[in-house]
DNA sequence: AGTTCAATTACCCGGTCGGGTAATTCTTGG
DNA sequence: CCAAGAATTACCCGACCGGGTAATTGAACT
């Protein structure tokens, strides 16, 4: 740290009674919630001025209160964030979401910026950086994470699923067989074999195992 | 506790200095901690006493405060939840450790519980409950809600796999076929077919993509 | 209007898989 | 010390799977 004077100290200290950054907080964990809003408001130059646990509450709030920055976890009640966010820079092109959370498959950071989000963090992000993140953003940049980067990257790569290959990969997750697959998509057993062809080619995978667990593991469907 | 003479001013004052239970966090999002720990010091008689993000200092810390109540996650750097908490138990018999942590898979449960933990919570669990929950364990109780002791029975219920099934089921799981897993293994090809027999028996599955979806889904094998 | 691409079905073929049965060795716990 | 169970291998067989090739239809985009 530099040494400080009287005109550094009333310098930092005009800083921070100029333009407080309004963050607002959407996350299902209560205490979660609590504990970030904390740290944000030791920041100086930082404020929380609203938070919600339910996705379905946050376009609304962010009507109320037009806050700088949100932050927004993913798996939400109400309203995926992903899609609350849609719905807010629908109404507020400029609105600058930062998504925050404990997910990170590549399917996740993908839509999460396709969706409009400015950066992607995961939840144990060291203090320091979530508020730099913070007021980078508010500054107008996208900063992506590297690791972040790198696996969005590799999505934008893969050619997108088709409607039907994507019905067909629900069913082999299931463990289904092809026959069984025709039979519930009313599609013959061959049909079934041809969709798992260009499936197999578009994840890159032999076999449907593979296949099974590529998918998986990127997030392109879950399981339950 | 009998009532005695004094004013009722003293007889509070005197409760509320009583035997507050003394509470250790280890979690590896600070955020979360941070909030928690607002959220127990918020409840009358609770505190927190320690806490830490590093399943490697868990038991260290336990020595030096020896507290009531231990919250901890699964998920941790340095060493596992179901680790530290063995750790605990081995030297402290009597610790009273509750896991709180978002993931929840049948294994996870089961795993908790064989360590030794005397509860099992989610983070997003309403505060009320998780003081309630706090107050119970200290107290000597047991409080595994409904739906993981359903699900702590299933497990019970199954069949553990054998080292030699793991390993298979390890392998399965990259996608690897029978003939490339023996070589790995250094195992003819039918022995592994008849390993994976008995893995199908035991998970109650027809084929290797039932098998890898079970393992999965029950948290018995891990992605990456 | 023409082209591209998803969707559909079909056939062939060699390889893999899953189930049944059975035998041997080795370790571990009662 | 003996029984139980894990680990290993082998053989058979019918079913299923994955790859190659190819043709038709319909929608979407140019």
């Amino acid at each position: 740290m530099t040494s400080r004077n009287g005109a550094a100290y009333a310098c930092m200290k005009k800083l921070k009674k100029t333009n407080p950054i309004r963050v607002m907080l959407v996350d299902d964990h209560p205490a979660f919630r609590k504990g970030m809003a904390a740290l944000i408001e030791s920041e100086p130059g930082l404020e929380v001025v609203t938070q919600t646990g339910d996705g379905s509450e946050a376009l609304g709030l962010y009507r109320q209160h037009q806050p700088d920055v949100v932050l927004m976890d993913l798996r939400l009640p109400g309203l995926a964030g992903v899609e609350a966010t849609m719905a807010i820079r629908k109404e507020f092109p400029d609105a600058r979401v930062i998504v925050l959370t404990t997910f990170d498959t590549d399917e996740d950071i993908y839509r999460a910026i396709q969706s409009g989000a400015k950066s992607y963090l995961l939840k144990d992000t060291p203090e320091d950086e979530l508020a730099a993140t913070i007021r980078a953003v508010h500054a107008g940049e996208e900063p992506l994470p590297e690791k972040f980067a790198k696996r969005l990257a590799d999505r934008q790569q893969r050619a997108d699923l088709s409607k039907r290959e994507m019905q067909v990969l629900q069913l082999l997750i299931k463990g289904w067989s092809n026959k069984e697959i025709g039979a519930s998509l009313f599609l013959s057993e061959d049909t079934v074999k041809a969709h798992l062809k260009t499936l197999f080619a578009k994840l890159n995978v032999q076999d449907r195992t593979q296949a099974a667990m590529s998918a998986i593991r990127q997030g392109i469907v879950h399981l339950e």
